[in-house]
This record gives structure tokens, C-alpha cells and sequence, in this order.
DNA sequence: ATTAGCACTTAAGCATTGAGAGTGCTAACT
DNA sequence: AGTTAGCACTCTCAATGCTTAAGTGCTAAT
């Protein structure tokens, strides 16, 4: 990047600028076409083989067009950063149409991150993306327990991230409402305020003190403590499958096949969100940059929700490395904000 | 049916059996090679066109082999149904181990249903789906209602089938804990053990009462009944698309595309499994039987979970029309009564 | 009723060809 | 010295024609 000088970024621009539009390899022609440089095609030329030289671009094949690589990307993503393009009335009216069909959902979360992955899909034409916050980083704000039946209790937790979860736990037929009211009394007095990955921590220790292990009302509510608390909280919604399916990228059965297992899979995909998930504004990773297997070649767009320390979810964009990086940047720091004035304005 | 004698009856099973293991169409000859009819394969050939004739097989073109048409698979899979196919014991071990797994998920509905629809995936390679039931029919067992935030309540209610679920509902900050006692201790007295169904349009009568009207608590109360029954239940689990790109069948851009905005809409299949659910035992929809856009030549094998008259769910196989229909039966019934013995067993 | 034989049809694979787009290099130009 | 025109070269892609293989329908013989 250090001898790279300011018409060689221009050259740089222009050709992912084209490349994005147009989903053909640029050549030098194209370049002195559609952007007036003011030069001929063979000085264009030599100019692009110095940024292939520099590995900002490739050829697919011998004297086909150029294309940008995930460097030539990354040099291009850290530029419109810096920058901050600004967008057009219609799309911002778009954006907060959407957002306003989205408002009613605000009291399920579950739902509306849901639903928010199916218009980040349709505004940006790519896959959208929505996670959960991990269990571990949530902190708990009550927790109820309700007999169910003979053996059984439901879990009903609240977290200060505004989740609801439930889950059906079994229990000791011998255990009433009554003393599940008092383990949960007992609960939320105790461990109310702390992030699960504490509250396990100090569950664990306790559990070990010698004098719970003898009385057997308390071993058996720990039991449901430790049942009750263990929560794989982090959920993953993706969609915008067949709006990726018409994109010329996808017309490749291989690829195909690589993106669908990716997104059954959502393991892979939960493991990159969660570690892009600490930081904080919109984060890129442009193809290779990940290691993941099954997603090389594509491109994240990904921002936590956050106020201040308290994180509610990730929303997020996948895409092709050939991506409208400006577009779906704006995109995903409007809804990460949105989601977020959501969930935390209460 | 009527003019079709034994002899080419067995030809059409043949010409089936062969196009569902090997994709492509099947000519006279391959036939007389692969079942041993004792014939040349010029009578073969007359008995084709016979079929043919009928209606049970097509020609994609002039002179390639022939295919089964939906009607001939209809035949077969008719034939089928009465005979009752056994299985090998190694298959019956392979989905007896995978319910094994699925055991300790009996406590969690929804994620014993979506990881159900992998294994049907895995075992049938096609996609495998699943559905809760429809809130109209399912049977209030119990409902509490959590004051939560100063103008927020938690709703958890439980259902005979089994279910839990909670969502979030705003409430007059004058509400306390207590008066949500109450509203619960009422709606579970008088409602317990009827459906959604008969319940939302009691509830519109009670409202119409004068008296109800004018006291505000009352009043108050019921618009958190109203908002509190409302359950959009019924939800869809789908997967194994990576799973079904793998068959010849998918090579096809355009299937593939119909297939993903399929299974994303959502909306379609559960009209079609909401159809199904109904009726008892394993269904067999083929090809252009259903009249749903986008599922046209698709196949559904579908078996509600019911216990007497209590349904639990629905489950089911989603694949291309060239399908081992046998087997996807099979595992589908049993998938079925799997499901049913786990949330039946209570 | 069955079958052998044959003419006919069609898809699919393969090599050939020509057009088109793009490149790198060299030599001329400013 | 930077820029550009010109040109030979490379590679893809679409079209073409040819051949092969599989399958059919029909007719005449068994």
C-alpha cells in the first residue's frame, strides 16, 4: 500500500467498483470506458499489472479481465470506512419502513431477530444473519419455577438483555410449588445480576460444601439449580437463501452446495459470529480472512448490538466476497442500531 | 387399472423400482437385463407403450426410455401400502439408535422436533420436516402470568400436548403481581381443558358483557387475556438441503431455486401439513396431487403424531417425485410413532 | 402371442472453427 | 520518461457438424 499512488487507487476503485456492478472480469477497455481517467487503455493496462503484481487483483485466466482479490477488497473496505458514504433518501425511507414493520415484534426476541434476518436478506440481497447473545455473557434477572407435573418443572428465566427462556426440567416428585418457590427465591437472591458463567461457577462451589451434600431437600434443589441454569442460549437465524440463489455467483452447483451446508450447519457460522461478536461497530471479513472451513470465498458483514456493556444479539450480512461492501455495511450498522434501540429501550 | 393384467403390473413395479435406483430412464431393455421377465425386450417394449397409453409412464422425449408418471407412482405406491414392506434389521438398528439420541430432547418439543427432522434427513436424504400443532387445536393446561417489567408481563402456558411456551405482553403499570394471579387463577378455573379455539370465542362473549365493560380492573384484565391467548403455535422445522443437492435430481438451477424459496416461505408447506394433519397414518402426496405452487414435482410422505385424539405434531419427508417411497414410508411411520411415545409418555 | 430385425429419432459427447475480449510487449510519440 | 498505438498472442465461448449409443415403433416371421 505504501507505493501505491493516488491514480493507482482510482484504477484500483474503479475496477471493484465495476466488478460489483457487473459480475464480468474488467478489463482495461472497460476501466477507460466507464471511469474517465484520461488515458489510454495501455497505460490502464500497465497500471493493472502493477496491482496484480501487488496482489490486489487476478486474473481468472490469461487474458481474461481483472478481478479483485481479498486484499484488493480489504484495501478497498478500509477506504469507505474511513470515508462514511452517504445514502439516498429512498433507501433510508426504505430501511425505516422495514423497521417500523418490525416494532410490534419488539417483545419477542426470538421473533424479531427472526424476521430482521428476512429484511437485511431483502435489502441487501444476500443472506441475513441474527444471533442471540451466548448464554455465558448473560446476565440474569429472575428466574421463576412452576410445577408442571408429578416429576416435572418449568424454567422460566428472564435476563437483563430482556431474553425469556423456558425449559422443562424433571424433578422430584416429592418437591412441591412451594419449595420451588423457595429455590427460586433462593436463586434470584443470590445469583440475580450475575452472568451465567458465574452464577455456574458459584453454583459448583457451593455444590461442594459439605453440608449441602447431607441435607437432602437442599442436594435435590441444587440439582434443579444446576438442570435450570444450563441454558445453550445462543441462537442462530439465518435467511435469504433463494435471494442469493439468483445472483450470479451462485450459478455454480459446487458453491451451491458448500453455502447450504454451511447454513445447516450453523456451527460454523455460530463460532465466527461469536468471536466477532466482542468487538464493537461493523466488522468485514472479506473471504480467506476467515478460516472457516465451508466459508471461504464468502464475505461477512457483521455487528454486534450493544449498549454499553450489555449486548443483546449480532446481526449480520453473508455474501458472496463479490458484495456490495458499501451497501451492506450500511445496512447492517442501521439495523445493529435499530435492534438495539429495540431491545434496550425499555 | 381395470384392463391391467398381472404381467404389466410387474413391468411398471420394474420400470419404478429401476428409474428410483438409477436415475436415469429406463428402456426395454434395461428391463429384460436387470428383472428377469422371461420375455424379449420388444414385448417388453409393446407392454410400455401400453402403460404409456394408460397414463403410468412418459417419454421425456421420442426414443429415450420411459419414466414413471405421477399416477404411476400413485399405483405403486397404493400397491405398496397394502402389501407392507419389511425392513432389514440393520436399517431398523440405524433408527433405533438415532432415537436413542433424540431421548434425552423429550423435555424441549421444539428442539426434539427440529433435531427429528435432521435424522429423517440423514436416514431418507431427502428433507426432512416437522410441525408443531396448530394452537386452534391444542388444549389449554395451564397458564401463569409473570409481572416482569412495570408495564410488562411474561405469559407461560402450558399445554395436554406437552408444549410451553411464553411470550412478552404489555400490561397497565397499575397491574401488580397479585392481579395477575387472579387473572391466571381465573382463565385456568374456567378454561382449562378447552382448546384455543373455543376459548378465544369465549372470551369475545364474556367481553361483550355490560358489567365487564365498566369495571376498569376487569376490563384491564381481559385485554391481557385477549393479547395473552393469542399464540401463532404452529411452527415449521425443515432441513437437509445440502442433503438433497446431492441428488441428480437437483442438478437443475432452476429446481433449486423453486425448492429454497419453498422451504423459506414456509407458508405453503405448513397450508399443505396443516391439510394432512388431520387424517391418520402415513399420507403420500405426489407430485401435482397437491396443488401448492412451488411444490409441484416434490413428493410429501407425512404422518400426524397422534395419541387418541390428542396430536402432538406432525412429521414428514419432502423429495423429488423419483423417490424410494417405500422407505421414506417406513421411516416416517416410525418417526411418528417415535415422536408420539416421547410426548405421549407423560 | 411373441420375437427378431430394421429404419428412424434423439441426446450427448467430441473435435473444429471463428469471433471476441483481453493481455503483454515493443516501438514510436510528446 | 511517461504515454500510447499497434500487433501478435492467448484463452474462452458459442456454434457447427459428426459420430455414437440408446431407445423406439413397426413389420414380418416364428
Amino acid at each position: 500500500m505504501e507505493n501505491l499512488n493516488e491514480r493507482s487507487k482510482k484504477v484500483l476503485y474503479a475496477v471493484i467498483q465495476s466488478y460489483i456492478n457487473y459480475p464480468d472480469p474488467v478489463g482495461s477497455r472497460i476501466v477507460t470506458k466507464r471511469y474517465a481517467f484520461g488515458l489510454s487503455s495501455a497505460t490502464i493496462r500497465n497500471i493493472m499489472a502493477d496491482l496484480e503484481e501487488m496482489g490486489f487483483l487476478a486474473q481468472p485466466h490469461t487474458s481474461s479481465g481483472r478481478v479483485p482479490t481479498d486484499l484488493g477488497y480489504r484495501f478497498y473496505v478500509d477506504s469507505i470506512t474511513a470515508g462514511g458514504d452517504s445514502y439516498s433518501n429512498i433507501e433510508i425511507e426504505i430501511l425505516q419502513g422495514l423497521y417500523r414493520r418490525l416494532e410490534i415484534l419488539k417483545n419477542n426476541i426470538d421473533l424479531l431477530l427472526s424476521e430482521t434476518t428476512k429484511s437485511l436478506s431483502m435489502l441487501s440481497h444476500y443472506l441475513g444473519v441474527a444471533m442471540s447473545p451466548a448464554s455465558d455473557m448473560t446476565t440474569l434477572s429472575r428466574i421463576n419455577l412452576l410445577k408442571y407435573q408429578a416429576n416435572k418443572a418449568a424454567v422460566v428465566l428472564f435476563t437483563d438483555e430482556g431474553l425469556i427462556k423456558n425449559k422443562v426440567i424433571s424433578v422430584d416428585p416429592e418437591i412441591s410449588q412451594k419449595d420451588l418457590n423457595r429455590i427460586a427465591h433462593y436463586l434470584n437472591s443470590e445469583f440475580s445480576g450475575s452472568t451465567f458463567d458465574e452464577i455456574r461457577l458459584r453454583l459448583l462451589r457451593e455444590m461442594s460444601k459439605e453440608k449441602i451434600k447431607c441435607d437432602s431437600l437442599i442436594s435435590k434443589a441444587m440439582s434443579v439449580c444446576k438442570e435450570a441454569l444450563y441454558f445453550p442460549f445462543n441462537e442462530l437465524f439465518v435467511s435469504g437463501l433463494a435471494e442469493v440463489l439468483e445472483l450470479p455467483d451462485f450459478a455454480d452447483l459446487k458453491r451451491i452446495r458448500e453455502l447450504s451446508r454451511a447454513i445447516e450447519d450453523k456451527h460454523v457460522i455460530i463460532m465466527l459470529l461469536d468471536k466477532l461478536a466482542d468487538s464493537k461497530g461493523v466488522q468485514v471479513v472479506i473471504g480467506s480472512e476467515n478460516s472457516m472451513e465451508g466459508l471461504k470465498d464468502l464475505s461477512l458483514i457483521v455487528s454486534p448490538c450493544r449498549e454499553g456493556d450489555r449486548q443483546v444479539g449480532v446481526v449480520g450480512i453473508i455474501g458472496p466476497t463479490r458484495m456490495n461492501y458499501a451497501k451492506a455495511m450500511y445496512i447492517v450498522e442501521n439495523t445493529a442500531k435499530f435492534i438495539t434501540r429495540m431491545l434496550a429501550g425499555r
